[in-house]
DNA sequence: GGCCAGGACACCA
DNA sequence: TGGTGTCATGGC
């Protein structure tokens, strides 16, 4: 029999330890890293399997050509726009990826942005999920980064954290991930924007130098942990 | 010179 | 449905 109240108790006390510790350990992140919505999408776009650092460079070319609007963006072309974003890695592919993006974005919301970002979660996630090289953590980036609504994002980080601490099994998906965190948790836009960031925080500073865990954040009563 | 980085998709069995 | 190859640049 289901409780009434289907969040148990102790995947939630999990996470928000997990939280609690990373927010002790490294502060508010104030996530996304981007000076508006459009370049937190085009952000979100260029990331994908690539760091961060090769991203803004990606960023400041665009930035420094003034490309950063939906209008100037799509007034260029293709081959044009990959050759700005090559710092990024995967130019072409992304550089589609992004065209695919302004075309829905004119096609279904006249190129306002604004509009886009309201028109409400599910919408805006499905919408996304169905422009071609938007897969399900970039789609919810831009659902919670820029769309603010509650929705949690799952990475390459998040994944190996949750996995390293036993709250899931090896190879769990992608929606059972964020299934699991968004069954234990309360619906929280805030919290889930802080709670991933940490994570990336986390898996960037600590666990990619440190693959044996030593001093991990958020292992204190054990020797060691799982690598 | 190899490995990895804030993924996504096509193709095949 | 799951496994594998492909896309590409730049730091370590």
């Amino acid at each position: 029999m289901k409780k009434k109240n289907d969040r148990s108790p102790r995947p939630r006390q999990r996470l928000l330890k997990i939280y609690r510790r990373l927010e002790k350990a490294y502060g508010p992140q104030g996530w996304w890293p981007a000076k508006g919505d459009f370049e937190m999408i085009v952000g979100a776009i260029l990331t994908q399997n690539t760091s961060w650092a090769n991203v803004t460079r990606a960023l400041d070319n665009l930035q420094r050509a003034g490309l950063l609007t939906p209008k100037k963006m799509a007034g260029l072309a293709a081959v044009e726009l990959g050759g700005h974003i090559r710092p990024a890695g995967y130019f072409r592919q992304k550089s589609r990826t992004l065209k695919e993006f302004l075309r829905f974005l004119r096609e279904g919301y006249r190129g306002n942005l604004e509009d886009m970002l309201a028109s409400g979660q599910e919408k805006l996630r499905a919408g996304l999920l169905g422009v071609r090289g938007i897969g399900p953590e970039t789609a919810d980036s831009i659902v919670l980064y820029a769309g603010h609504y509650p929705v949690f994002v799952v990475d390459a980080y998040t994944g190996r954290i949750f996995r390293c601490q036993g709250l899931i099994a090896e190879g769990a998906k992608y929606a059972e991930i964020q299934g699991m965190v968004m069954a234990g948790l309360e619906p929280d836009e805030r919290l889930f924007n802080e709670f991933h960031a940490l994570l990336v925080h986390l898996g960037k500073t600590h666990c990619r130098k440190n693959p044996r865990c030593e001093g991990c954040p958020l292992i204190r009563d054990r020797v060691s942990s799982i690598s």
